[in-house]
DNA sequence: TTCTAAATTAGAATAAAATTCTTTAAATAC
DNA sequence: GTATTTAAAGAATTTTATTCTAATTTAGAA
């Protein structure tokens, strides 16, 4: 695996904050001519040191504006069960985030609805027909102090 | 405000996803030719519906594959406490997410660290001279199982 | 140090995309 | 039904991405 220098850092870094700089603006923050750009860039690309180009939306516009973490523990901690959790929570929208987690629980989700009575109903209707779920804790996110993806 | 419709919805959708394609690519999808769509696009722009374009980076090439939660809660409950909470936090690069939520805890964060080490380290010198922290509590993630962001 | 080879860069040339503009069509109001 | 507004298509233009070649730098060996 290729290693990647100052100049390579400082490109991630900025694409991380805003990836639409033309290559000339790149070029001139480094202080390189494009084409060395461009060629670190695709580089970096192809070595999958950058995963994707992607657009953040506004939450609040879209009317998912109330985010909640969702604390879930099991049924049971059999295979099958886990299997059926993961299938079952990749389909449903408003979980944007999912980690398997150490603790109390099992799995720490991140839910995005659009107010109380949305989630109320996500948690009834959506999470109450996951079998595979044996209880749920749910922790409101009242301001969002920090985000570097947001 | 103006309003959105399903073709901007889409646009949406899709660029949320992948902020690559180019407006000709797009149009093909949406079944518009490349002017309206570009329009769209400049107007969801200056609507806020789109913040902003970023990159995703591969934490574990980076040295950041390693993600804890960390619950806070703060020695007091006053406001000079919190707002000094948040201005430590806000410099502290591992701290890449964090809400102020209900519960026991005050704060949820979302670390990001190369390894157990790199976030005792963390634990110990950062959080460790954050004097409005009174107690702090870890939630190791063994896997990611979605993240729409991701 | 000096030579050689490999890697990196700069700058020009080309291709592709974004962006603008004008015309046409569609939808809405009157 | 006509007028008016809005949105779309397609062509023209500008800008950017991408490629190519030559020059420079760097690293290693003699």
């Amino acid at each position: 695996m290729e290693q990647i220098d100052d100049i390579d850092l400082q490109l991630l870094n900025i694409l991380h904050d805003n990836s639409k700089y033309t290559v000339k603006e790149l070029a001139k923050m480094v202080n390189l001519s494009p084409s060395p750009v461009f060629e670190r860039i695709k580089r970096l690309e192809n070595n999958g040191y950058i995963k994707k180009y992607i657009a953040l939306l506004d939450a609040e516009k879209l009317n998912r504006g109330f985010i909640v973490f969702c604390n879930i523990k099991l049924k049971q901690h059999d295979r099958n069960i886990g299997n059926q959790f993961v299938s079952d929570i990749m389909k449903i929208e408003e979980v944007v985030e999912c980690y398997n987690i150490s603790g109390d629980y099992d799995f720490l989700m991140k839910v995005s609805a659009k107010d109380m009575k949305h989630y109320q109903d996500f948690v009834f209707n959506k999470l109450g027909s996951v079998e595979s779920i044996g209880s749920t804790q749910s922790t409101f996110v009242m301001s969002e102090i920090k985000n570097m993806y947001g």
